[in-house]
RNA sequence: GGCCUGGUAGUUCAGUUGGUUUAGAACGCCGCCCUGUCACGGCGGAGGUCGUGGGUUCGAGUCCCAUCCAGGUCGCCA
């Protein structure tokens, strides 16, 4: 036995009993025949002391030992406050040395998080020690045990789908996998299981979910791991949106008010907003509503003011109150509008008891129209309205980013809050810039809003689709739809964006056929397990919630991969290597 | 792939307009001292291809060019 009880166990009580601990020595202060050492598992910290140097022969930082002996009581001025089991201490009779380190460590665990990203990976077991390192990966533990008993209470069904798949069609980049018996024949590892889950339901499961694995080779973010990423998959049949959404909401807001029963939560029902409402209000189809700052559209105004720089484009407005705002904050504002692209950023400010407002747009207006601007933007005095104005698809996206910017500088943002919404009704389809011809906005396996009727008869930009997203703090959580099972209206649906019934049934032969056999209609969603747990554990990065991430270069330093293949595993699997000029 | 920022001791950083003999600090590490510390303390010590290669110069950590690496960001991505 290495020990009989964990670091942070022992208390008052156990006064007088003989103990053994086992764990790393987090510190050692050594006063010349008597040494202080800390110890440390995953658990807590204990004191042990020891009154022979020469039993700590070859024990550093970081060295695994375990230790018998008898639990005291400490003098009262000599108990740790920040210790739980700061009142006793155990002298140490015996020692074993179980693991020796390196004295010279590449950081010291506690100090991790100041260290070098690289360093950090190439090290992860020692980052991994890091007690709040450590104690996002037990709250991911916590999370997803909490999902699976909440998913299975709802009648969920834990399927697995596989790993070793055909290239799907979700839009990212597959990883290959190449095949030894196929010759140049490739599985895929799945973006989703968005293929399976939705056989599953043809197949008569009523209620799927998965903590699924998924894999993307696309570049990494802050908020998104290169590579691989976890969801809470979820699919149901016979379900509308709205029971879908539900489930969502329950599921989401539960999880949320567990593991932060201190913060401000969305109450369910959350909001919802439609992609166009999204998109005018915040500027962004993943608004943060911590932020009280909305957009107004300003087209029409500006339609009949004689300023030519607004003139016969859309114009957003955004209402702060910047009072007391130095004149650096309105540079400041003016050099973040041309960091992002825009030529320049009008404002007006209300100055209290005068007509006129302060600002260089005003010279352009008559006293009409400055009433109705106070009318339109609702401004009191002391306040600025912000205009932003540019060519339609991206004036949005500006007023967004001034949105933030002023929501973030004028120190806005809510504080410990989680604000959920649901965004809904996304188009169907847009515009390819390049080609000109439609494609489809998210996945073509949703269903379009009117079914076969709208396919037939609308304009295919106005057509929505049964398509949403979960959003909190700014940050995309789920995203999902009602899934088009009519084989009907797949085929109009995907020869809107141009392909034939033939290309429709070669790329997505196992959903074309299984539809012919009788298909329920069904509805899913995939919250982001990843992310999710970054906002629970309120870290910055999302590395910070993976026990062994990728680097942001899509490399684990840790194990070296990608790595170089042996010559023979090369020709098993029947690749060659070209080799660049 | 583009852009921004950075790379100096094990770690985190400083190093001024190019010029102070031997490139510094803190933490860590090693040695000695210390019987009540708890981020113990005191004294002493080791530790550097200034990312790499080239160039300018009497002289380069510092300036120029190239290149590699890292972090962020856009493209990409649900």
């Amino acid at each position: 036995m290495y020990r009989t009880v964990m670091c942070n166990a022992l208390r008052k009580e156990h006064i007088g009993q003989t103990v053994s601990l086992a764990g790393w020595v987090d510190t050692i202060r050594d006063h010349g025949g008597v040494l202080f050492l800390a110890l440390r598992d995953e658990t807590g910290i204990t004191q042990v002391v020891f009154h022979d140097d020469e039993m700590l022969k070859g024990v550093g930082r970081e060295t695994v030992i375990s230790v018998t002996g008898k639990v005291v009581e400490r003098d009262a001025e000599t108990v740790d406050p920040k210790l739980e089991t700061g009142l006793v201490e155990v002298l140490v009779e015996k020692m074993e040395l179980l693991g020796p380190s390196k004295s010279m460590l590449p950081f010291i665990p506690a100090e991790s998080l100041e260290t070098r990203e690289e360093v950090r990976l190439k090290y992860r077991y020692l980052d991994l020690r890091n007690p709040k390192i450590h104690e996002n990966i037990i709250l991911r533990s916590k999370v997803i045990t909490f999902l699976r008993r909440k998913m299975e209470e709802l009648g969920f069904l834990d399927i697995q789908t596989p790993i070793l798949t055909a290239s799907s069609p979700e839009g990212a980049r597959d990883f290959l996998v190449p095949s030894r018996k196929h010759k140049g024949k490739f599985y895929a590892l799945p973006q989703a299981p968005q293929q399976f889950k939705q056989l599953l339901m043809v197949s008569g499961f009523n209620k799927y979910y998965q903590i699924a694995p998924c894999f993307r080779d696309e570049d990494a973010r802050q908020d998104r791991s290169p590579g691989e990423f976890y969801q809470l998959d979820f699919e149901m049949a016979f379900a509308t949106q709205d029971e879908v959404l539900a489930v969502c909401e329950e599921v989401i807001s539960e999880t949320f008010r567990k593991f932060k029963p201190d913060a401000v939560i969305s109450e369910a029902p959350f909001e919802r907003i439609t992609y166009r409402d999204a998109m005018m209000k915040y500027g962004s189809d993943k608004p943060d509503l911590r932020n009280p700052l909305q957009i107004i559209d300003l087209t029409d105004f500006f339609a009949n003011v004689d300023f030519p720089i607004f003139k016969g484009k859309p114009v957003r407005g955004i209402v702060a109150n910047c009072a007391g705002c130095s004149k650096k904050f309105f540079e400041d504002s003016l050099k973040f509008a041309t960091s992002i692209g825009m030529k320049g950023l009008g404002y007006l400010t209300a100055v209290e008891g005068q007509p006129n407002f302060k600002g260089p747009i005003d010279k352009f207006l008559s006293d009409a129209q400055r009433d109705e601007i106070r009318q339109l933007s609702g401004i009191k005095d002391g306040e600025t309205v912000f205009f932003i104005s540019d060519r339609k698809g991206i004036v949005d996206s500006y007023a967004g980013q001034i949105r933030t910017w002023l929501g973030e500088r004028l120190d806005l943002i809510e504080k410990n809050a989680f604000r959920f919404c649901f965004v809904v009704d996304f188009p169907m389809y847009e515009i390819n810039e390049e080609t000109k011809k439609l494609d489809f906005t998210h996945n073509p396996f949703s269903m379009p809003q009117g079914g076969l009727e709208a396919l037939e008869n609308s304009d295919p930009l106005e057509i929505l689709a049964y398509q949403y997203d979960l959003v909190c703090n700014g940050i995309e959580l789920a995203s999902g739809a009602v899934r088009n099972h009519s084989v009907d209206i797949m085929k109009k649906a995907f020869a809107l964006a141009g392909y034939t019934e033939e290309e429709l049934a070669a790329r997505f032969s196992a959903l074309y056929t299984a539809f012919q056999y009788g298909a329920p209609p069904h509805a899913g969603m995939a919250p982001g397990i990843d992310r999710m747990i970054m906002l629970l554990a309120d870290t910055e990065t999302i590395r910070n919630v993976i026990a062994f991430p990728l680097n942001g270069n899509a490399q684990d330093l840790l194990l070296g991969a990608p790595s170089q293949v042996t010559e023979q595993q090369l020709r098993e699997a029947n690749i060659q290597i070209r080799e660049e000029s």
